[in-house]
DNA sequence: CTGTTAGCGCATTCAT
DNA sequence: ATGAATGCGCTAACAG
């Protein structure tokens, strides 16, 4: 491919005159800048940032490593870290783990060897070797997702503990005192944690936990919804831990002949946006998933430029609480108690945003 | 960064050996190749493939870029691509054009700058500007998707003609007469190969064509719907050219008060794989782009490593046609004439895949 | 089996 | 305002 001393031989100048005319416009006489650029347009020159990224130890090339492509989240994830990649000029690699560790490591190491200026992870585990791995390597890394336990390192997440009590709670105050959690792998932290907020918020109620663990998908979600509600004392109510384990859960109740609110109310996390979904169904909570990628992705390529040094900054974005048709006090016969006043007021709320939090 | 001269050092040998143990463990014996391995553990050394790019003049990383990240048909495009291009040692850069043909541009040079050896392009319009550029850089690129008219390029598609004709002929043959295409954009390719499939298999049964361009969104399907099933003589069955449009027809169909299939038979392409649905809705057509993508890749590796030379190849790949709950012999009232003896065959065969064609 | 030389494309540094 | 020398990290080609 033709290159730098190609393009200076036709103009007749240095090669250094052309990187001048390419890096630093101002710094060559007009003409000969002019003359420059004739030259590299007859001859379709392209630079080589391979060539630069050797030379300058800066690729312009960031790397994305989320767990599972398959769920909307981590389409998300890529628009927003592509989003404020490209705003700054850089490209980004994409990798995905398929939620094994392993893969994880094994496609870290790959963005190493070809020298990313920066990483962005969405992390299987919140096992610190990832981290380790990356930042022994002097490279930047921001974590999408959830807290890395004492490591220093940028993070960018939610409050999740936070909004699985509010789920709770929501269910709680309409009335319900029989709710199962039906949550993710409990090797995941996510699955984890939003099953602490739910055990918090039902033990500060005086009330009893019941958590099933399964995996992120609509099969498994139908799967435990369907051991669950046929459980001696049928919950009313369910917090799925994410959207997938809630469209299992809605079809498992369809098939035992139980309509969704009337007879089971269903909550969920990782809501699709609003404004992609024409008349959204799950109450539950949605995260600002682009925007906090896209946030990760200004951390890492602040640090990456020099602009930003020192310690791993903590950055918890607010989660919106979303009422929409799946929830409704329970019905009278199986309930152990009435719905309390609190519900009375929220009641026909249908569609409303209760709000951020945190 | 630790290099290989500082491996070398620490293992006493000269940087050649570390190379070699790297790249041709083979041709070192066992005890240096022992000292050097140590020093690679013990220095944490990560090879550096700028370096390695810039010398070998292949960077081992390919491009992919897609249109719209937020169908689910470009998750699919992704997965294939990475799947191949791991088996193979490639990563992926990854880039999106939001259906723009300058941002196509725009990626494409990005691309080329970052030396990759080779590309992935599912492409806005077929024209050829991008291949073009692509192949004057001298990197191997193959389509995805479709045809590019008269250029000499490795493209994998579907039959899409031949898919849309039948899904029409379906219909006709279940007895509908008066049958309305919803399309995309009339500037995509596929939009415009659709609708023409539809038209050819209304012709030739003699039938009246009634075709609609709009977006590939839920949006614009609802209206393009709403205005088609009020018109004068309503259609009793839609072709629509993807499942957003067919998602956006059936909102449009509730909304008017029409049950589906029993008021209106819906078909689309585009439809999502049957074993990623509980269960399916839609009667329509499935592209298998998980493996299209992959045998791009294929292609453009083969070509990029030197297996492969000579002329553009195309690839055509068997769509498969599933019939699912919306499809329905007309009613009896609106339609000009009463189901044929063929369609009764078919009624009532829910769910079966009528196998693939070309 | 191991080492030396040289150069991939580019930009920093210094000189003019 | 422009150019020459040098080296970023690595490996092909050759030498021993």
């Amino acid at each position: 491919m033709v290159n730098i001393r190609d393009v200076a031989a036709r103009a007749a100048v240095a090669p250094m005159t052309v990187s001048r005319v390419l890096n630093n416009p101002d710094a060559v006489s007009v003409d000969t800048r002019k003359r420059v650029e004739e030259a590299i347009a007859d001859l379709h020159y392209v630079p080589n940032m391979v060539g630069q990224g050797l030379r300058k130890r800066r690729t312009m090339v960031l790397g994305l490593v989320v767990s599972d492509i398959t769920n909307p989240f981590a389409v998300q994830q890529i628009q927003g870290v592509t989003k404020a990649a490209r705003a700054a000029g850089y490209t980004v690699i994409f990798a995905h783990t398929e939620h094994s560790a392993d893969e994880e490591l094994h496609q870290l190491r790959s963005l190493i060897e070809r020298r990313v200026d920066g990483v962005l992870l969405s992390p299987v585990y919140n096992t610190p070797d990832s981290v380790e791995f990356v930042q022994r390597q002097r490279r930047p890394i921001a974590v999408l997702g959830y807290d890395m336990a004492g490591l220093d390192v940028d993070v960018v997440r939610c409050d999740t503990d936070a909004a699985a009590r509010s789920l709770t709670e929501f269910l709680i105050d309409l009335g319900h005192r029989s709710i199962a959690m039906l949550s993710g792998s409990e090797n995941i932290v996510t699955a984890v944690e939003r099953a602490r907020g739910y055990t918090r918020a039902m033990t500060e109620a005086g009330l009893g936990v019941r958590i099933t663990y399964g995996r992120f998908t609509p099969e498994s979600g139908y799967e435990m919804a369907m051991s669950a509600l046929r459980a001696p004392e049928r919950p009313t109510a369910l917090v799925t831990a994410s959207n997938f384990i809630a469209l299992g859960a809605a079809e498992a109740a369809s098939a035992l002949g139980l309509r969704v609110p009337e007879d089971l109310s269903i909550t969920t996390f990782d809501n699709a946006r609003t404004d992609l979904v024409h008349d959204p169904f799950f109450t539950g909570i949605v995260q600002p998933v682009a925007e906090m990628a896209s946030a990760g992705t200004d951390m890492v390529i602040e640090r990456a430029s020099g602009q930003v040094a020192g310690p791993g900054r903590d950055r918890i974005f607010p989660t919106t609480f979303e009422v929409h048709r799946s929830t409704a006090p329970p019905s009278r016969e199986p309930a152990s108690s009435r719905a309390p006043s609190s519900a009375a007021t929220r009641r026909g709320h249908h569609n409303e945003v209760k709000g951020s939090q945190q």
